[in-house]
DNA sequence: CAAACTAGTTTGTAACGCAAACTAGAAAGG
DNA sequence: CCTTTCTAGTTTGCGTTACAAACTAGTTTG
């Protein structure tokens, strides 16, 4: 009667990180969140963020604008709609198995 | 009120690691399993399976027995007391992760 | 006795995650 | 001024990883 368990080896991996799974969450639960902010919550260095969310870009699971705030540059992160998706079946994926193991 | 959510950035990476949970969550499930089996079950090359499973003695959370069925090698792995505390410990802070995010 | 099979291990390699170094511009100090 | 420091990030360097493919040692089959 159980399921598969197989299927954890296909969660996604972008979001299986565990600081781009905080990452996400975090944008997840906000219309969006600049770079500074994202930093403050997340506890990761500034290199670190920089590169998990130029990996969410790419993926198209983020959306970063660049701007400025008076003469400072500001970077601001949204979750797109495929990344919102993405979060929500990976979590789905997860607490499937959470659930058929525990 | 919401606990701390980087925490999620703590998680043991080598549990994390989906084929290893997979393979922590089969031998938790059962006294012994021999490598074929867990082939079978996780549908990992040998390779693969081998080197997680190496990982794991590594880290001492699995005991790896080398004998004989017959003429031909047989490897009995077993989950140690190492193994499902970890594996315990990494269920519930990942649960709490999902509850706290829910 | 050579070919194929069993039960694994080792190797090759591209990608990853992290820390440290770097960049570009703005504000502050002397 | 002008140089030192600060802000907001990006890039680089590097050890580690995960996976597939190649390999190994021994066994059975044709």
């Amino acid at each position: 009667m159980s399921a598969d368990l197989r299927a954890v080896t296909t969660l996604d991996r972008l979001i299986h990180e565990p600081a781009r799974l905080l990452i996400v969450t975090i944008l997840a639960s906000v219309a969006s969140a600049d770079f500074l902010f994202l930093q403050r919550e997340t506890a990761l260095t500034k290199g670190n963020l920089s590169a998990h969310l130029s990996k969410l870009e790419e993926a198209s699971y983020v959306k970063i604008e660049k701007t400025y705030k008076g003469k400072l540059p500001l970077t601001v992160c949204k979750l797109t709609s495929a990344g919102k998706t993405a979060l929500k079946s990976y979590r789905q994926q997860l607490q499937s198995f959470m659930e058929q193991t525990k």
